[in-house]
DNA sequence: CATGAATGAGAGTTCATTCAT
DNA sequence: GATGAATGAACTCTCATTCAT
């Protein structure tokens, strides 16, 4: 398959994409497809045979991508109190941008009794909240952070963070309540010094 | 619309609701329904003209009920805390009873761009956030709970139960993972003694 | 299924039925046969699944049919002699209506790989060779036959009347060539006095 | 066209026969044919415009080598009983190879209406009917054979063994079953000594 | 109220055939 | 000569929806 075919590819998955992120993923027909990219009805058979191998070539690019900044940031040493930040970052901006996002089209694919992309969606999660548990720790190792119960923590947020997904994708949220909830999660990985304050009263 | 017409409607929910459960909302046709209803394809049509109306029937339905248990506890001017076990208790549940949830099928149904779900089931969201929200500042009022920011802790606990719910429809979670996590979100609304001790060393 | 039902499944074979005669099995699509028939794309569906059902359908039907002038034959206790003259009356009947006839379709059906159609097909033609056999021993044991070899002379008539019939389905046979060669079959089994006459001069 | 195009041809001969002989013809698409021979798509219809056109091809050349031994045996001035051995000889060969055999697919071709492969078949059947009429005439000619009717026992034999590819063809034939039939044909036709004897008695 | 036959729109899919390279 | 991407026609099959009974 040559470079002409990679972007042929390329622009049906750019159009799939857009229809995906609009109506989710069962609702969109190969017909649909067909007509987001102008091309004719056989010939999208001759790069996808269906709707889901389409999105899961989506999604499983989507995730090479995704991780870069991260990476990047692991691989320049930062700190753990940075790393995370990045990792907030990241999260802010997939969520504020979630008008766009495929988070819908891919638990719908996902709901698919016989799907493989359960597994898929499963590894992705355990994995980020091992990641994040793992950053925590080093954190508090390294004096950036307090937290008693590192697993806990790495896994509400990581739920907190999913729970907004779907509802900024059913529903919207504000940019506000991203913010507020991502402030809250993070900040309650630091010190509470107002605690002491408190008491020592 | 008799008590024949009411048993007929409650039979077409009651098979209607297995099979959005098993598949979701975007797979199952009229035609799924009537066969699984036992009843003429036209007759369907004579109570419900779409799955959707359908589907709205149930949730609709099931919300009313949902409450129930904590607006008892409400009723017998429980105190907060007793209030909050009964709502996570009523959390659990629903969480691990999630094979049986029409958590996906109501999202599906949302994601829906023309769909009126949606503004529903924001209004559910909010609904409960604020509930959870006053109960949390009635609680740090009696002196029951610790907590320096009950709107954000409220929402953090909703986005959190949302990202499980959502999780568990998709690929299940264990009943280990379910209770450890309703535990923290729980039990980090109630004063951090050991922070005390800690200082106080 | 009532009697509309049925009165619309023989109109489903009527039409059919010409099509398959015209141009063989595996030249007719479903498409074909809504058209032929003047019924709507999906009222075919509620009928028959396929062209394949369609097709097995007339032919079990057919078989039923075709040996009733045979079996009533049988039932009036003719003899040896005027049972084999109505059985070749039904051959010719078959042969020169073969321009009506299923004859190439059912072996296209039989073809297909997978298809029980071969076995019945194989049945068929085992069952009317024991029977035509044991009707040429019971008419030499009557005396109304010669033939010393009962089991052969009656799978060469199988078989030429089989190659009689693909044979008019594939490009047509005249009258003639069928009564001759029908009149060769029949009076081979009868006792060749002429040879006798020749010897003994 | 040189030799090179020629090689080409003969291999998508050759992997289209494999194809007809396995599925018969209507079945076999020329993507199929593509498919089979790793050539190109656009590269087929350099050499044969349709399916039809590759099976006219193959059954003409078929039809050229076959006669080839019989042709032999007339050739090397052999007697009429011998070139009877080897036109029988002959006929078992295909009738035992007919796994291997084009026969429904040649049928099939035959049976679309507008064919002028109803007028080869035709023309076949009858030149070999009238060779082997010929050939058994002479033989009475030469005192090898009895046959009091040389016309209508070639066209006997001609049916049967007609009837026998068929049925070889769509549900398979042991050996035996073809050994019988071919040696009642054979012996058929020489002079029933045994006859004799019985009415001498 | 209830039935289920009937319709027809529309999705999926496959291929013969062409044509620019 | 040869390739294979592209097109578009054709076919299969499924359902939402209607309507006569």
């Amino acid at each position: 398959m040559g470079e002409r075919s990679e972007n042929k590819k390329q622009l049906i998955r750019d159009k799939a994409r857009e229809l995906f992120v609009e109506r989710g993923f069962k609702d969109i027909t190969m017909k649909d497809i067909v007509e987001a990219c102008g091309i004719s009805r056989g010939g999208l058979y001759l790069y996808y045979a269906s709707t889901a191998e389409i999105l899961k070539d989506i999604l499983s690019i989507d995730a090479s991508d995704t991780d870069e900044a991260l990476a990047a940031a692991v691989r320049d040493n930062a700190s753990p109190a940075k790393i995370l930040e990045v990792f907030f970052e990241e999260q802010k901006k997939e969520l504020t941008s979630s008008k766009e996002s495929l988070y819908m089209a891919s638990y719908e694919l996902a709901s698919r009794k016989d799907d493989s992309e359960r597994e898929r969606l499963k590894d992705q999660f355990e994995m980020a909240a091992r990641v994040l548990e793992e950053l925590i720790t080093s954190g508090v190792d390294s004096g950036d952070f307090y937290c008693p119960d590192p697993r806990s923590a790495a896994r509400n947020i990581m739920y907190a963070i999913e729970g907004m997904k779907i509802n900024s994708a059913a529903f919207g949220l504000s940019e506000k309540e991203i913010d507020d909830e991502l402030a809250f999660l993070y900040t309650g990985l630091f010190y509470p010094e107002f605690y002491e304050e408190e008491w020592e009263q």
